[in-house]
DNA sequence: TTAGGGTTAG
């Protein structure tokens, strides 16, 4: 979705900066928001030269289609009682509870002050000053209590307090940082009088909750209104642009605040920061967060999270080392995004001081850094080591509890991921549909047909959560490692909805194992129907004609992929070498030391087909020739194994990560390349973990 | 009186 609103849409942020003319665009212009029923719908917007103001530009609001219509006057609050009401209630004095409340709230014991609060409830006519409730208005955001804001503020009524425009300004905060959105638009639009703090209140709260457009709606009736706005509303709408993924309305609201003069505002350029980043433009991310006079610690880590959400782990990492230089204070959130980067990187070094710093600087129980941590140290191979941080962890969430069980499962460990799953049901955490995804996945790799049967239809039965596709597949999954194809596919007819692409895919690969070719290609077809552009799909039919020997077949299946124009993707391995990653793809010759790997290849080859290895040729197209095929079946993780062995001594576990799933060959080769050097290789692929030692595979149900 | 960012799966 784009809006083309901005006039200045094609100029960089430069052009923008060092645009000097006066006569600044008006934020949205009137025909083009005629398009854009969704955002704007009921109001138009106009440019009235004659009364510019500073800062050199005003929005009108008035309608499109009926001519001017001006918002309805406010009507007064309910919240005020009656005099005569209030002078029935007898005034006593709060016996030094108001203190003991303000107290319990400044040592953020929030349940304790709403507690002291029952006592006033109970017995009723006590007179509380504004500083108790704001407190109590404090208690009730730190809780985000809904019961607690609905006490506090019948009290408030029932007892007459007179609410001034900051109380009402606390009562709204109360109502939207509590989730109330409803009653709190209603106290919005009852407000006698609305300053900037309740404009602003109530925007930030509906962009908290997602409804962007609405937010939008009522900046711009704040425009004609109320004429003003400062850094937090920009920083606000800026979010609401990130949330919408608008990069046009973003620009503009950025150029608003440099001829503002607030573009330097730390709240401002970090809203810009993580909008430019979501909205994928991470050259300006980093433009703006260059041009940050101060460059804060939020500052830091949205551009270190923009980076790592375009796949820049390696500049994030970068950029968290230059962070860490220039003396800025890192956060929880710093140290959260670090060790993410570190798992996706498989960075075991980075990872490791990454850790240690999150301790040192007093992070070690932070919830999110060490459900990052439990993540990173399953994804690395060491599960025990995850068991220990996650059963050090003093306070766990769903998150925490589907970390760990992924990566059990991901590890071959099934009954260690059921058996954890079980103790987060009794301990009363309700599981969410990643848990299930995990657990299921879980027990598909392990082989629990009866379990993942179980829990499977537990889902809708015990815990309200209805299947998704993604658990379909995963059941297809398990019933097609067990050769139970026909219940596979009674399954994916029997589905509520309608059968997804990795449904039939996870049906495609099991008839591939169990050679079962009729219905391989009755599932390939729906596959072709529904990603006809994808690779994979037809390579699978292929092999499985290649396995059946039925030549005619695939020779068709490699006329189509010609016609179509789809060539292998090159895949890669890594391996991490003294802080260093080594890159490598299949048949790869640039690696400096080229010429030292192919020879440890070759003879690792030769090694290994004295213990009975024969190349697998089968998934190779046909028309590649025979030196081309010696190249292609030297895989990119036989290349990072290869190197791997060279470079480092022999009691460390090799870990190579692969970004695609290790084909049966390499599965076959590795297991002997282990037996013959002695070496524990560990291999992290797109699927789970191998763990390959003394001949032998941590998953030997492969397939 | 109002404020920014982080963790699992896919």
């Amino acid at each position: 979705m784009e809006i083309p609103l901005l006039r200045y849409q094609s100029l960089t942020l430069d052009q923008i900066q060092n645009h000097n003319n006066r006569s600044f665009p008006f934020l949205f212009s009137k025909s083009k928001c005629l398009n854009q029923k969704k955002l704007f719908s009921g109001y138009g917007f106009s440019f009235n030269k004659t009364k510019w103001k500073n800062p050199f530009w005003k929005i009108k609001c008035c309608s499109l289609d009926q001519g001017l219509r001006p918002r309805p006057k406010p009507k007064p609050a309910k919240v005020n009682i009656d005099v005569s009401e209030r002078s029935n209630f007898v005034r006593r004095p709060s016996v030094g509870i108001c203190s003991q409340i303000e107290k319990s709230v400044l040592f953020a014991r929030y349940r304790e002050a709403l507690d002291l609060f029952e006592i006033f409830e109970i017995e009723g006519g006590f007179d509380v000053g504004i500083s108790t409730y704001d407190a109590l208005v404090n208690a009730c955001i730190g809780l985000r209590s809904v019961r607690g804001v609905k006490r506090v503020f019948n009290y408030m009524v029932s007892n007459g307090f007179e609410l001034d425009q900051y109380m009402r300004n606390r009562v709204l905060l109360m109502h939207v940082k509590c989730g109330m959105m409803v009653d709190a638009r209603r106290l919005f639009d009852e407000m006698p009088e609305r300053n900037l703090v309740s404009w602003n209140t109530i925007i930030s709260g509906l962009v908290d909750v997602g409804d962007f457009v609405e937010a939008f709606r009522l900046f711009l009736t704040m425009w004609a209104e109320f004429s003003d706005a400062g850094s937090f509303t920009f920083a606000v709408m800026i979010r609401a642009s990130a949330g919408l993924e608008l990069i046009s309305i973003g620009r503009q609201l950025h150029a608003c605040t440099l001829k503002m003069g607030i573009g330097d505002d730390i709240f401002v350029s970090c809203a810009l920061i993580d909008m430019y980043s979501k909205c994928g433009s991470i050259e300006d991310a980093h433009f703006t967060f260059d041009k940050m006079p101060e460059k804060t610690t939020v500052g830091w880590n949205n551009i270190i999270a923009g980076y790592a959400l375009h796949g820049y782990s390696e500049e994030a990492l970068e950029m968290y080392y230059e962070m860490r230089d220039s003396g800025v204070k890192m956060d929880h959130f710093t140290f959260s995004m670090i060790v993410r980067i570190c798992a996706r990187l498989a960075s075991v070094e980075h990872a490791k001081q990454a850790h240690a710093a999150l301790i040192r600087h007093g992070f070690g129980s932070d919830i999110v850094a060490n459900t990052a941590l439990v993540d990173f140290y399953s994804k690395w191979g060491r599960i025990e080591h995850a068991r220990h941080v996650f059963d050090k962890m003093t306070c766990k969430n769903v998150i925490s509890w589907n970390a760990l069980i992924a990566g059990y499962g991901n590890h071959g460990l099934g009954r260690e991921a059921v058996e954890l799953f079980e103790q987060m049901l009794q301990e009363r955490i309700n599981p969410n549909h990643v848990t299930f995804l995990a657990v299921l996945s879980a027990c598909s790799h392990s082989g629990l047909s009866e379990l993942g049967w179980e829990i499977f239809h537990s889902m809708g039965r015990d815990n309200r959560i209805k299947p998704r596709a993604m658990h379909y597949a995963c059941m297809i999954e398990l019933l097609g490692r067990e050769g139970l194809l026909d219940e596979a596919l009674a399954l994916i007819r029997g589905a509520p909805f309608k059968p997804t692409a990795n449904m039939w895919a996870a049906l495609l690969t099991a008839c591939r194992v169990h050679e079962n070719l009729e219905l391989g290609k009755f599932a390939a077809e729906k596959l072709y129907g529904m990603e006809p552009d994808k690779l994979n799909n037809y390579v699978v039919l292929l092999n499985i004609y290649n396995s059946a020997g039925n030549i005619k077949e695939a020779a068709g299946v490699v006329h189509t992929l010609k016609r179509k124009g789809l060539r292998m993707r090159p895949v890669c391995s890594w391996v991490e070498v003294k802080r260093q990653s080594h890159v490598f793809l299949s048949g790869d010759k640039r690696h400096p030391q080229r010429k030292e790997i192919y020879e440890k290849v070759d003879k690792l080859m030769l090694e290994i087909s004295n213990y009975g290895y024969v190349p697998d040729n089968k998934t190779l197209l046909p028309d590649v020739d025979e030196q081309e095929a010696r190249i292609r079946l030297y895989h990119s993780e036989k290349l990072a194994i290869a190197f791997g062995l060279m470079s480092t001594p022999y009691w460390v576990p090799l870990q190579i990560v692969q970004g695609h799933r290790i084909c049966s060959d390499c599965h076959k080769a590795i297991k002997l390349i282990a037996m013959v050097t002695g070496r524990e290789i560990v291999i992290r692929d797109a699927s789970r973990f191998h763990h390959f030692k003394d001949g032998h595979c941590s998953c030997e149900d492969y397939w």
